[in-house]
DNA sequence: TGCCTGACAAATA
DNA sequence: GTATTTGCCAGGC
């Protein structure tokens, strides 16, 4: 079977990592499919650190489907063009035509056997 | 070792 | 629908 990192931040970064383009997980749930429930701050704090230009880490949004970053901000600009290059649409830090990434369990974690 | 901060979540008003 | 408060856990100093 395939054996996850050990390391927490490497977790998060791969279950990120498989979100499908044009869906969005808030930072519960990808702690959660990472292993690490109620750690959604941490969550963050990998993001807040991370520089991958490949991390889709725009697709991570709080619990209320809202960007965590500041309106106005660097990140949040950011956030909101790439997720409109995917075919979303971003209103007042809101992303709509966005459904949770469901089926990302299989895709973190492998063929469902 | 102890205190403070944080790209959060859920509940309440 | 938004604004506030409380709780949880890890990391940094």
């Amino acid at each position: 079977m395939k054996k996850p990192p050990v390391d927490p931040r490497e977790r998060i970064l791969q279950v990120v990592r498989r979100i499908p383009r044009g869906q969005v997980l808030g930072y519960g749930e990808v702690a959660r499919r990472a292993g690490l429930p109620g750690r959604a701050r941490l969550a963050a704090k990998v993001l807040s650190e991370n520089n991958d230009p490949d991390l889709p880490w725009h697709r991570v949004l709080r619990s209320d489907g809202r960007i965590a970053l500041p309106a106005g901000s660097s990140g949040f600009n950011t956030q909101v063009e790439r997720l409109r290059a995917e075919g979303l649409t971003v209103t007042a830090g809101r992303v709509r035509g966005a459904k949770p990434a469901a089926d990302v369990d299989e895709l973190v974690w492998g063929p469902p056997r």
